[in-house]
DNA sequence: CTGAAAGCGCTTACAG
DNA sequence: CTGAAAGCGCTTACAG
């Protein structure tokens, strides 16, 4: 591979001279300019990134660790980061924790050693110490999504609450009383402040929300089916199951097929997060929609903000409901009325 | 952040021999080590990698160019590539094409630059400039799924002809005579095979692929949208909509339902490409499963094969066909029989 | 406008 | 076993 000496050599100017050229500096006379194009074109010269990123201790590069690339969600998140990073000059490293914390950290560490210009995460966890420690030693950092309380680093997320309150009057208007959540693990945000806003909203209409309807779940798919088949073999199950997100309703619908019920006539079924697919499952699931695009861009903005010495600010956006029929409205079709469980 | 240089002042040793006890370098006093280690450990110190690796002309990363992120099955197929890759030491970077040449010679160019190790690439089309170029320097590479032909580098992909046949098979036997299909780009290989497959397949029965129910599409979402109605405004519509993967089908279901129509009674889908959603989808999909995984981690081993210097093989594995409700079987209920199209 | 030189943080013969 | 030194490929004051 031609190094800038080659370059150099066959424009027969000084290394330094080719740097200019190549970096835009103003000072450089055509003629030598034209040169040292012509040189970098017959010898198809590209800079060694590397070697630049050692020199100016940079590497426009930004690092994001999402919690799992399986999830459509994340995934959409990931596209419009790096569409928004491209358009601003830099690349993005992706790393999945697979909501694995120990995977986490291992892509945090690494992204850091690779010396990441900033880091977009979206936490696991209460927080790795890989994690805490990098925010800590004052490494440009964003959260997405997720956040952890008590560090100070800015949140580009999603508020919910509106939404959830949408959907709680929803299912109370279609008579449904007995309601179930599948939430995420504690320790991340999005898995304890969707229940709670599933409570303070079921609390508007006096309904309770009892340790048996609160299902725990890792925002993975096996846990909704687990955690589902669990309600279901409750003495009194409930009547609708609130998935926190896509794949754990994913997880729901398996567990709700195998044991041969219906949506929504056995039970009904809400997610928080929506997808293209919800609009052609059988039946088409009701689902809370975040504005993922918004979020990934103003994730990034805000760190690059962070990164070239701007103030960078938080963003809260909001979420919102997307009925469909899997809770019931609008009235489907009565087919296959022999059921072995019925609506309080 | 700690460099090596503080490392060696607090433990009292040169750079170098700070360096041999981080690569385990066997000729390094007992006393030295543990000094260096104390040192490590009391500074918080992570070797720069950057700079390591524009030491030893090596990043331990490979780069991974995909067509589209948003495609469950490149998502699939990128998680089980860092899987693989991690497991033998390596870090992969996304680059993701969004099924645009453009976009993807942007991706490998910077890759390049980055001096990845190696490169996996699903090709979004023909080869773009810079693609070609790299195969052609010698940069050690893989196609994985697609690929060039031409150009000699290893392909590890799965071979969908048997699985074909298998679906024609099923397809005729439930009286299916009008085929139809969503082909992907034909500069891809995915998009000719999957044409080529079925037409010889659908050849074994006497029934021919006339143009008509070939319909061009770049297995994005909305071209499986676009040719599915060109299909329904036919004045001889087929009877079975075949799409070259599961974002075309999904344009598809987009498409039918639009109209009113219903899946299988008014027309049958099929898809290229398996999904989770496809079991929860109305009516369930039938679809060709790939060995998604199998397919990433052979595309790995056969990557860092030719890296290190071992011979690389080209992989070939099978797909298989999953049937499921949507093109007819078995007999589904009979609801709703009012349906402004029948078989023939 | 231009070049020689220093230096980014490592690794690795080389000499001892 | 250990350290001084060179060098990876760049960029950038500094001097001219």
């Amino acid at each position: 591979m031609a190094s800038i000496k080659d370059v150099a050599a066959e424009a027969g100017v000084s290394v330094a001279t080719v740097s200019r050229v190549l970096n835009d500096h103003p000072s450089v006379s055509e003629d030598a300019r034209t040169r040292v194009l012509a040189a970098v074109q017959t010898l198809g010269y590209r800079p060694n990134a590397v070697a630049r990123s050692l020199r100016t201790d940079q590497t426009r590069t930004l690092g994001l660790v999402i919690s799992d690339v399986l999830n459509p969600y994340f995934t959409e998140l990931a596209r419009s980061v790096e569409e928004e990073a491209r358009a601003l000059g830099y690349s993005v490293i992706i790393g999945n924790a697979d909501e694995r914390p120990d995977l986490q950290d291992h892509h945090v560490r690494t992204l850091l050693d690779r010396r990441i210009d900033g880091l977009l995460v979206s936490p696991t966890d209460g927080g790795s110490p890989g994690m805490l420690d990098a925010a800590r030693a004052g490494t440009p950092m964003v959260f997405v999504d997720r956040w952890i309380a008590g560090v100070d680093v800015p949140v580009v997320r999603a508020d919910g609450r509106a939404a959830v309150r949408d959907l709680v009057a929803h299912l109370h208007g279609l008579g449904h009383r007995r309601l179930a959540i599948i939430a995420g693990p504690a320790a991340t945000t999005t898995g304890s402040e969707r229940v709670e806003a599933f409570r303070e909203a079921l609390a508007e209409y006096g309904i309770p929300l009892p340790d048996v309807y609160i299902g725990q779940g890792d925002f993975q798919a096996e846990s909704g089916r687990r955690v589902t088949e669990g309600f279901l073999d409750l003495p009194e199950p409930p009547e609708v199951v609130f998935a926190a997100d896509n794949l754990m309703a994913l997880g729901a619908l398996d567990a709700i097929r195998a044991r041969g019920l219906r949506v929504p006539e056995d039970i009904a079924l809400a997610a928080f997060d929506d997808i293209p697919w919800f609009v052609h499952t059988d039946p088409p699931i009701t689902a809370i929609a975040q504005p993922t695009g918004e979020l990934g861009r103003a994730a990034v903005r805000a760190l690059i903000d962070r990164i070239e010495g701007r103030p960078p600010r938080s963003v809260t956006l909001p979420a919102h409901l997307v009925v469909r029929r899997s809770c019931g409205e609008p009235a489907p079709l009565p087919h296959s009325p022999v059921t072995n469980r019925s609506k309080s």
